[in-house]
DNA sequence: TGCCATGTTAAACT
DNA sequence: GAGTTTAACATGGC
């Protein structure tokens, strides 16, 4: 169950594949997978939450959504959960009870791989462009959308905004200039330490505000609230994050 | 045990 | 047709 640093540790698992050919396919597609059979496994990119496997002839995106998992090696989970199952001489990857799709090379290529705050060509200032653009949206919504923050979920929104001393209601416009750049710098930074914890499964041990009760600042109460357009749950601190509208 | 949740899409509304 | 809301997906942790 994914936001972007469980899918930098899913390709981690995927990499083995990269340079192999797929000998079987499997799994219930909407698209016909039998013509995948035969093809190199040229890449695997990422953006965000997306894994996209790019074959000699096909594109293929993953996206766990909520509850997908994937596996690699042998199958072991129940087949009729398989979205998608390649298999190479090496072994295979499956995916499952998630999202899979075929990319058309026109939409890959307007791809902006720079909006994933993971990516070692992550642009903080073209991120702060698009947040400009949109000076009434919530920071909350901000740190949900893909196409500004891509990799960012409501794990990292919360932590990051807990971090920053910021209310998830807090507008774009009404935001200083320094806590702005706090907010892009942040969302990286967390994006590392959760990958770190996620990897050493200590992630919810560092949770500060996520799924809280008490502010481990002040020890007064965390508020839970349904927040933004997005309508996700936002944990903060009254006291220690500051509203700014 | 039952409820809720790291997310997105498409159907079903207005 | 547009914009908006809801349901679906179906697992795992508390």
């Amino acid at each position: 169950m994914p936001e972007g640093p469980t899918i930098v540790l899913m390709k981690e698992q995927l990499l083995p594949y990269i340079g192999k050919d797929i000998i079987l396919t499997q799994g219930k597609t909407n698209f016909d997978l039998h013509h995948l059979k035969g093809q190199t496994l040229k890449d695997i990119r990422l953006l965000g939450k997306q894994t996209f496997l790019i074959l000699e002839n096909a594109i293929i995106r993953i996206h766990l959504l909520m509850f997908g998992s994937y596996e690699t090696g042998q199958a072991t989970k129940p087949a009729k959960n398989l979205k998608l199952g390649l298999i190479f001489e090496n072994g295979g990857m499956f995916f499952y009870t998630c999202s899979v799709k075929l990319i058309d090379k026109e939409s890959f290529s307007h791809i902006d791989w720079e909006a994933d705050v993971m990516s070692k060509i992550w642009n903080p200032q073209k991120a702060k462009e698009k947040l400009l653009a949109h000076p009434n949206m919530m920071v909350c919504d901000a740190l949900m959308d893909q196409d500004i923050m891509a990799g960012s979920g409501n794990i990292i929104k919360n932590e990051v905004l807990f971090r920053i001393g910021v209310q998830p209601e807090s507008t774009i416009d009404a935001l200083p200039q320094a806590k702005l750049e706090n907010l892009l710098s942040e969302v990286r930074n967390y994006s590392f330490d959760f990958l770190k914890w996620k990897s050493q499964n200590t992630l919810s041990k560092h949770w500060q505000a996520y799924q809280q009760k008490i502010c481990p600042q002040c020890g007064g109460p965390i508020t839970k609230k349904i927040t933004g357009h997005s309508k996700r749950n936002s944990f903060f601190c009254k006291t220690d994050q500051e509203l700014y509208n």
